[in-house]
This record gives structure tokens, sequence and C-alpha cells, in this order.
DNA sequence: GCAGATCGTATGTTATAGCTTATTATTTGT
DNA sequence: ACAAATAATAAGCTATAACATACGATCTGC
């Protein structure tokens, strides 16, 4: 009943390399409209809403506080992001997404998405529609709980945030 | 007709932190069983059947011609391939995995795929059904033809293994 | 008003992956 | 037999990312 017959490949020896092509495949899209992937993922960020202060915004991203402060200057000098500081405690900056970085963001996007609808053109409906709703549902999931489902299947009852590899022995 | 309703997020963002989760899931596995992720590709890829140089090896699963010197060495040492040199060429070292090397691989791949189960586990039967069949369409295509299908659309009439990226210019 | 904490910023250090070159052993063609 | 080519190996260089440290500006509590 178990139902499992031919034997399938490790999920990331398969989600490596896609994932690599679809990056590098980004890549050219983001630089067509002068931006970083970094650009690109703070855009894409700041469209959700804005950020109060940016080491929130660098943790949300899951990047080091002092990394984003040149892609932050970058955006704000086009014009795409708004990083004024807050009245109320001038040491924080109110982080936004502007008008023009909205459109540019959905311009990057559909450029990146129309190159993607290639792949997923190769699969049959079916298993096209399994497959983005597969996405959905690991997309909702935050890096903890990605961690923590995949090294114990303790659905939210075991520490999230603790547990971290590390060690790399050699044969 | 398009009938596309729902913003979807862009695979890599998806894959991406998906794929990284997988792999820190799998260290400790790889660790527990004396074995470096590169070694286990090398299990792997000899374990689809024995490879006649190093470099044709090294080619198979992306890496550096260099650079799997060690790992060979430490995989020779541990009894899990062999290695000998080609008595028609001795400049040429015959790759194959040997019986230990082969139940090593198994054991690892079990303990791998056991967790990845937990994951699979969070959805809902057809989906997974499509999620795993979308994987293996993807996992029979090379990189070149991920990347022309991804970046033309184009179905092997392009040039495979012509165009490259590697511009990355700042906003 | 002062001590301690917090935010943004600048800077430096370390680890690692990718790339390049050089060397040795061996084969192949003439 | 000799020159050129190829396989494996060794060693070093470079770019990059992750991590840590330090400092000035500003806020909060006392």
């Amino acid at each position: 009943m178990t139902g499992q017959d031919a034997a399938r490949p490790d999920l990331a020896a398969v989600l490596h390399p896609l994932t690599q092509a679809l990056i590098d495949a980004e890549l050219p899209v983001l630089a067509a409209h002068g931006l970083t992937m970094w650009g690109y993922v703070v855009l894409n960020a700041l469209d959700g809403g804005p950020v109060r202060t940016q080491a929130a915004l660098a943790e949300q991203i899951s990047a080091d506080k002092t990394r984003i402060i040149s892609t932050l200057d970058r955006l704000q000098a086009a014009g795409l992001i708004s990083r004024q500081p807050d009245p109320d405690d001038r040491r924080v900056r109110l982080l936004a997404i502007t008008p023009a970085g909205q459109s540019r963001r959905a311009a990057v996007q559909a450029g990146i998405q129309a190159n993607e609808e290639h792949l997923l053109a190769l699969l049959p409906a079916a298993d096209r529609q399994g497959f983005l709703r597969a996405l959905l549902v690991y997309a909702g999931l935050s890096r903890a709980e990605l961690t923590s489902t995949l090294q114990a299947g303790s659905t939210s009852t075991g520490s999230p945030t603790a547990i971290r590899p590390g060690a790399t022995t050699e044969p």
C-alpha cells in the first residue's frame, strides 16, 4: 500500500541544477533592466509592503545586515525605493518601493516568468498544475519551517531555529 | 484562454531556498556515513555504470577535473570505488563502484529520501504525483538543454552549448 | 544630562569555490 | 627513436561570500 515503485532521484539532485539554470536565465533579464539579483530581491520584498528598519529587511530576505547597504544605495539613487529617516527615531530608515520601482519590478518579473513558461510548457497540464501547487505550498514555508520539516518531520512543535549542521567530514 | 489567474512567485525564488534546505538536510546524513557531498555525487554517477577516464567523470557531474582527485583518493582508500589503470592505456584510470560502495550509496540515499518524504507529505496526493513527475522530466534534461529551453524556448534546434551570460551590472 | 543600548555604516578577516598553470607519465604518429 | 598530444596530478591565484569588528549618530531610562 506504500505504492512507491520506481526509484526516484534525490530532490536536491534535480532541483540544484534546475535552480542554477533558472538563476542563470534570470541574470540577463536583470542586467537588461539595470538590476542585480539582490536589488530585485529587495524590490520584491518591499513590494509586499514597507519595512521599518534595514535590519528587518535584511532578515526578511536572509541577507546580511551590512550587505544590503550598497544595494539600497543604488536602488535609492535610481529612484526605485524611498529610504527616509523615521521622524520618530532618526536612527532607523523607513524603506518603501516607489511607483517607478513597482513598474520596474513588474517588468523584470514579466521577463523572468516569460522564460520560465518555456520550461513549464514541457509538462503535461495536469503535472504542471501539481508542480505549481506544490511550489505554492513550499513558498509559504519559512526557512526554519523547511528545515524542521525535513530534519524531524515534527510539525511546528520542535525548536525551529536551534539546530544547525556545519560538520563536513571526509571519507 | 491563457487561464493564468493568480500571480505566481518566480520559480527560482521558491526553489533556491528549498534546494538549500534540502542540501542542509543531506549534510548530516552524509557525515554520518563518512561521505562528502562530492563523494556521494561520484558514487551516484558510478552507480549508473563504470567510467573510463576521470575527466569524463568530472564532466558528467559538472565538476572540475582537478577537483575530484582528492575525492577519488578518499573513496578509493575507503574501498568504495575501484580505480585501476587501463591495461590498454596506462594513462587513464578505469573507475567503478565497488559492492561496498553500492551498499553505502544505497544507505545514504535511503536516509536522504526518508527526510525528503516529510516534505512530500505536506502535499496532497495528486499534487505530489504531479510534482514528482515534473521533477522526473527535468531530471532527464542536461544542463545545456535546461538553459536553451529557458532562454529561447527553441526545442533542440538552437546551439545548446554556445550562449553564456556573465555580465552583472549594477543599478 | 549621562550611561547604556540600538541603528546604520565602514572596514577587515577568513573560508571557499573556480580557474589557471605547470609537471610527470604515457601513448600515438611519423 | 623522437615529437606532439593526452591523462592524471599538484600547486597557486583570484574572486566572492560569510562572518566579525568597530565607530558615529541617535534614542531611552534614570
